[in-house]
DNA sequence: AACAAACAACGTCACTTCTC
DNA sequence: GAGAAGTGACGTTGTTTGTT
């Protein structure tokens, strides 16, 4: 009976991705999942083609990965629960003995159909390839997004903040991810150094530093560095923001305060970069800068740029810690 | 070196709420 | 009451790993 053969390889199919993924991902399968299916008219989509049409409006080739990732997976939980339905059904039917032209089998067909159905948007789903490359959208580029801000603008842009005087400085110098300024960077004078101790956001098993530390001698000569140390000697210790969304929020309305004309916006992640420049404009050695970024692979650097012009001030750390060592980046030397 | 995949994080819109 | 800060929902990007 074909039934038992769709219930097979729906088995097989759902054994061969048994990852269940993070929570926080899952959530956002969710939202992607609905917002997808979908119709103009609020009812569900039926039809395969509207759905993918819909998954690849952006040309951003992520953003179809994406939309693909939490379709496949709302249709495999959907499976799931088709397949254990149909599971309690068939056993009911055979103990009971109900024959086979009985309508409770009937609607046991149905569902197994159903599943049949989604196997087909599933294969449909990996086979569709994605926005042709010539024709994607490059990546957003924050580096892009800080040309024609002046020289001071981080300055600036502390001035424009004093609520998160503290946050912005730190942020500036050390370069964190903003989510980082939620546990808190730990700051410090120390041996006639400012020391910043930073927890890490997006570390897993493999991948991400937990902790790294930054140093700077305190006769810096970056303002940024030096209204630092002002600040810790006048007793602060802990660079602390509760909401990143809240800051960046105030970072973006102060951008657009400091410079109105300007349709690029400034965020936490201007900040991020404009430090990542800094760190390649001063020489630093690779390896230390991927570690003071809190990277664990040497790969991922290369997507902050060098574009910046050497120029006074720059935010530079002397020492460099790290929880882990640095995966080294092998394609780089072998060829050729 | 380009591409693909996975998933956590960031950014923006369109407001509401807070603060001076 | 103006302007800054905050937020929920939605949409996009960043980071790492692995493959070709």
């Amino acid at each position: 009976m074909q039934e038992y053969e769709t219930i097979k390889r729906a088995r097989a199919m759902l054994q061969a991705s048994r990852t269940e993924p993070a929570e926080r991902t899952v959530a956002t399968y969710k939202r992607r999942g609905e917002l997808l299916m979908q119709t103009p008219k609020g009812q569900h989509a039926s039809r395969l083609d509207a759905v993918i049409a819909k998954a690849k409006r952006s040309k951003s080739a992520s953003t179809w990965f994406g939309n693909r990732a939490a379709l496949m997976f709302g249709i495999r939980r959907g499976i799931e629960a088709a397949l254990s339905t149909q599971d309690k059904m068939q056993r009911e039917l055979k103990s009971e003995n109900v024959p086979e032209n009985d309508i409770r089998w009937q609607e046991w067909r149905d569902i197994v159909a159903k599943v049949s159905s989604s196997m087909q948007w599933i294969e449909r789903l990996q086979n569709e390839p994605g926005p042709p490359v010539g024709e994607r959208k490059p990546r957003h580029s924050k580096r892009k997004d800080l040309r024609g801000l002046p020289d001071d603008w981080r300055e600036r842009i502390v001035a424009r903040m004093p609520k998160y005087r503290l946050a912005v400085l730190a942020q500036a110098v050390t370069g964190c991810r903003p989510e980082e300024l939620v546990s808190g960077v730990q700051l410090e004078i120390r041996g006639g150094q400012l020391v910043a101790t930073i927890d890490g956001v997006k570390v897993s098993e493999k991948s991400g530093q937990e902790w790294r530390r930054l140093s700077w001698p305190i006769d810096s000569a970056s303002p940024l560095i030096r209204d630092l140390v002002r600040e810790v000697e006048a007793g602060a210790s802990l660079a602390q923001i509760r909401d990143a969304k809240a800051y960046s929020g105030a970072m973006r309305a102060a951008g657009a305060r400091a410079w109105p004309r300007r349709k690029a916006t400034v965020t936490p992640y201007c900040l991020r970069h404009a430090a990542a420049s800094d760190f390649k404009a001063s020489g630093m050695d690779s390896a230390s800068i991927s570690e003071a970024l809190g990277h664990s692979s040497e790969v991922t650097k290369k997507y902050y740029g060098s574009w910046h012009q050497a120029r006074g001030g720059s935010v530079a750390p002397q020492s460099v810690e790290a929880a882990r060592k640095l995966k080294r980046d092998y394609g780089i030397k072998k060829s050729r």
